[in-house]
DNA sequence: CCTATACTCCATAACTCTATGGATAACAGA
DNA sequence: TCTGTTATCCATAGAGTTATGGAGTATAGG
């Protein structure tokens, strides 16, 4: 018995799907797509940020466009890439929970050097919430000063990973310090516990990032360090 | 600047992502998936319905199996894959999504031939479990007959889309029929529902299908026509 | 132990994808 | 208009992927 519904129909459909699918073969372009995720990005920052020559990020981009996963603007000599959707960073999340739970080996990366392998349990969205409201804890955005600019938690300073031993003292050592930055798959926030934790502070990681803080509809805020406007309206047409 | 974490651990975890990325970029391994979101199957069968030669399927499925999507179980000379847990049909189902979203092709295809153009609405999940209780409707289900064997909405009957016209004086003409398939990239019911109009019958699409039943812990049982057992026990560990 | 069945493994040829550098295009500023 | 900047396009070599048929493996049954 063959059961090949309208035939052609459903070979175009899952050749469709496998378009998607193509862009996330490649590990370069799911790291320019998690990039994408933060922000926009121009063409030269996105393939100085994930270590490609120009042409070949150029390449990658034209392939997720192709695709219809990525959007541009123009801005003088400029293109900024975006991702075209919210479904997009959504897409990203859930290929990452999946290699979480199905790949064993994703687990050791991320629980491997410089991760929270010290039972530290990180902190619940709505934990942290609530102690922002009463003021007992420190939110730190470890992220590169742009993408702090582009949206961040609302209350949280700006503390690049590669300053934080620098500008330490900034600190209140009694305050517990809470770190995030891009999501799950980013080394960031844990880097920065471990950090303070060898430093004896104490420090957690927050679940997941800032895109999944977004999604869950929590206050974010947007500009560069002190002013703090309530903006960033890139997802919400 | 450079804002590359932990150099190696990110390139590496990037690549472990990919070999899931690397799954889904054959629009035939996306469809296996998609089949064996349904249930288990022998490789033979999955050839078979997919329009592939035996070894072809069989290399494809090694390639699923060693990204860990798909797991084996052997009954004598036969071997019988299946989706390796339940976040990879989650994952086939955002797969699906995504591409709806950002692709116009997609939307095409599903609103093409023999699907709901007519501005039929689907039945919602909730709606349909209402109306099995109360009893004014009729759910049939067009998939093959092995696969309603092997888990179908508690109440609903077999009746594969091959066999609806022939069949169709089983049907009380004065009672809105409801179809369901395997799911929104299926087509078997809208075409069923097609075939019903043009008989001048009232009939819908459930929205989704089978997997999104179940995944909603919606009433599911198992076995052939008639006898009704509440089972099926494949996701439930 | 032999045979048939249902798969998997292997070698290979055809094909597709990626990286790279040079050429081209779009734009801003002098 | 000329020049520098930023990005895309193009040709190509190299790397990886798929389909296929034939060989090999595991199992059930005679």
């Amino acid at each position: 018995m063959e059961y090949r519904t309208t035939g052609q129909g459903r070979a175009d459909l899952y050749a469709q799907l496998a378009r998607i699918g193509k862009v996330v073969m490649h590990p370069k372009r799911i790291e320019l797509l998690d990039l994408l995720c933060q922000g926009e990005r121009s063409v030269e920052a996105l393939a100085s940020a994930s270590g490609l020559k120009l042409t070949t990020a150029s390449a990658h981009l034209g392939v997720m466009r192709q695709a219809r996963l990525v959007e541009t603007r123009r801005e003088g000599t400029r293109v900024y890439y975006r991702a075209a959707g919210e479904e997009v960073c959504r897409f990203v999340t859930a290929l990452g929970d999946l290699a979480r739970a199905r790949l064993a080996e994703v687990d050791q990366i991320l629980r491997g050097i410089g991760t929270d392998a010290h039972g530290t349990e990180r902190v619940t969205r709505a934990e942290l919430l609530e102690r922002v409201r009463v003021g007992d804890v420190v939110v730190i955005d470890v992220r590169p000063p742009e993408e702090y600019a582009a949206g961040h938690i609302a209350g949280a300073i700006s503390l690049p990973l590669e300053h934080l031993e620098a500008r330490l003292d900034e600190l209140d050592p009694t305050v517990e310090v809470v770190a995030y930055c891009r999501g799950p798959l980013c080394l960031l926030a844990p880097e920065a516990v471990a950090t303070l934790h060898e430093r004896g502070r104490t420090a957690r990681c927050l679940e997941d990032g800032l895109p999944e803080w977004r999604r869950a509809g929590l206050p974010v805020a947007a500009g560069a360090e002190g002013q703090m406007e309530p903006d960033d309206t890139r997802w919400s047409r």
